[in-house]
DNA sequence: AATGAATGAGCGTTCATTCAT
DNA sequence: GATGAATGAACGCTCATTCAT
């Protein structure tokens, strides 16, 4: 009974932790990293300061814990398209296709500030730890998807990386002939997966 | 004489302007965007934080003005390695070899700073204006390397975005392997010039 | 129960933004509004400096409060002198009376601080604003006392007018024969209202 | 011919004191005297902000200075306006038409600001004794006008006081009937001084 | 467990004044 | 005599963190 009711507050506490972790992630989406305040977290959950120091040691583990929430999101949006299809060239179309529409929804503010939290915490030991652990959870789940297709796994990483590359490169201001985007890319996929 | 007395101060503070945002770009790499301050600059510098103000309307203009520095150090080390060939094929093989280069000598810390500026400073309008004019100077000189061997534009941009997003992932800790990367990078860009 | 509690805090914070305003409109009075700084506010208050902005938005918000205060004052000191007389004759003598014992007791720095407050605060479009309103409480409260023995109210506001006018004259350092300003003023308020 | 030199570059120098004096007073009537700076005075000059201080000791003088020129510049206004009549009767009527006029001509900055540059001073010892000196040579000599008028001196002070207060009263923002002012005041200065 | 008042170190910026040239 | 670069103390304001209740 008394591990019952421990365990009830645990989840409890966990379910708390979340929601927390959750508004602070939409302010820094929406904010930008360095301009959100513990202030705000605080009114937006709805709990007094003090309290988000219960839940977190300091604000950076905050980060941390909001961090792997995005991580979560976004492994969640690209596991859902990732095509099932059995025959290899109809999967082979569908990457081509899933990669079309992700660059097509760019800049994906989503992804964006996933990569400033990297950047920005690399002057942060600690801290750069455990986001770039977190990191290889989202990573990882797509270098596979393009295993099939390529000869070893670094190419998969550096098909990854192009890809991020572009969302980087439209959030930032360069100029992409909007409607060349898209069929560039199915050309440069298509010559490599050849 | 006059005007020479004027112009030789004119350059000496055209000079002290510059040893400015060449502290501040220092401290930019060393600490990150959003952890230097007036303060470093001008105790680096060897002057006080009011004088900084003589040279610099504002902590923007001087993030800007070292910002324009890094572009210009970027261009120039990348202007020193494009190649002069004059044959197709023999300057297909050298910027291979460019990259191969460049991606070898990452992290460099110069590029994911430059990233990191422009990514902390989109929620600020008018620096990021001003940034990404200098950016354009930087990659448009890159994109004409492509320029040659590939259909159009867009394709040039792509192939650029992922060099950089190679950099930034090698960065932020995606572990490469380490002998794999050249060849895997030489294998794609050779599939898609060819 | 917990509206209890609640009200009691609300009624201790109210307090306590008064306290720091009394402070403020101390240290107004006794070193002029534009030497005054928050840091002197904290310490006087004996809280941090911090502390003040969470009673006020800023300097500006302060300074509104203070000014409040003094105008208060005023509305008080005058309020207790206003003659509760019923015939006109005698209420006549009064108001005499009440600006002669006002007079004599200029300077009055109060007086002189609400003016100079005003004054400095013209280039401020949005401090002016709210000082005025709270202004026209103070004078509104005079005019009334006017109205009775003048043609208009026009005639009732250049007397205060002239009133406030001594008053800044005594204060600047304008020589008056002692023995000869109250004499007089009731020379001139009598011609007036006769 | 030592001396002549020497006369020569006194007046010079005279001529160039004047000279900033006059651009620190335009600065502090346009901007309020609190919000003007040493800068402003030099760029608007010409010169630069070290020749300020071979002029002037401290801006504490310049200010001095410039409130001198206001004065100056006040008692030639008035001067000009000075009824030359010799009738009472018509003396007593210019007098009137005379301060309709400057109330009418209200609110100007002028006078406000030289109230302004008083009342701010009144804090500081060494400045505030040498305006009063300045300012007691723009009044007297209104109080002179009104002298032949009423019984005392201080009668004419006070009704110079309420002058004033009035334009004090519409730079805060004291509504007025516009139409009804003058009337009013002609009614008032025609019931004392008949 | 939760509060929220309080802190205090730190930030970017301003400006009267000085002084080597 | 004139310069203008340099100073440095001060200012208003912010915010992550603490702690008595």
């Amino acid at each position: 009974m008394v591990s019952d009711t421990k365990n009830k507050k645990l989840i409890y506490k966990e379910k708390r932790r979340k929601e927390i972790a959750e508004n602070a992630l939409d302010l820094i989406l929406s904010k930008g990293l360095s301009n959100f305040t513990m202030d705000e977290v605080a009114k937006e959950t709805g709990v007094s300061k003090g309290t988000l120091y219960l839940y977190f040691d300091s604000k950076d583990s905050l980060i941390i814990t909001a961090f792997g929430i995005l991580v979560e999101r976004l492994k969640n949006y690209i596991g859902k398209l990732i095509p099932k299809e059995t025959s290899k060239e109809e999967k082979a179309k569908a990457i081509i296709k899933l990669y079309s529409k992700i660059i097509k929804e760019f800049p994906s503010d989503d992804l964006l500030r996933l990569f400033e939290i990297l950047i920005n915490s690399i002057h942060n030991k600690k801290r750069i730890k455990e986001l770039v652990e977190l990191f290889h959870e989202y990573y990882s789940q797509l270098f596979e998807l393009w295993s099939e297709f390529v000869p070893n796994k670094t190419i998969a990483i550096i098909l990854q990386a192009m890809i991020d590359g572009i969302g980087i490169y439209k959030s930032v201001g360069v100029d992409f002939e909007e409607g060349e985007l898209c069929p560039s890319l199915e050309f440069i996929i298509g010559k490599i997966i050849s």
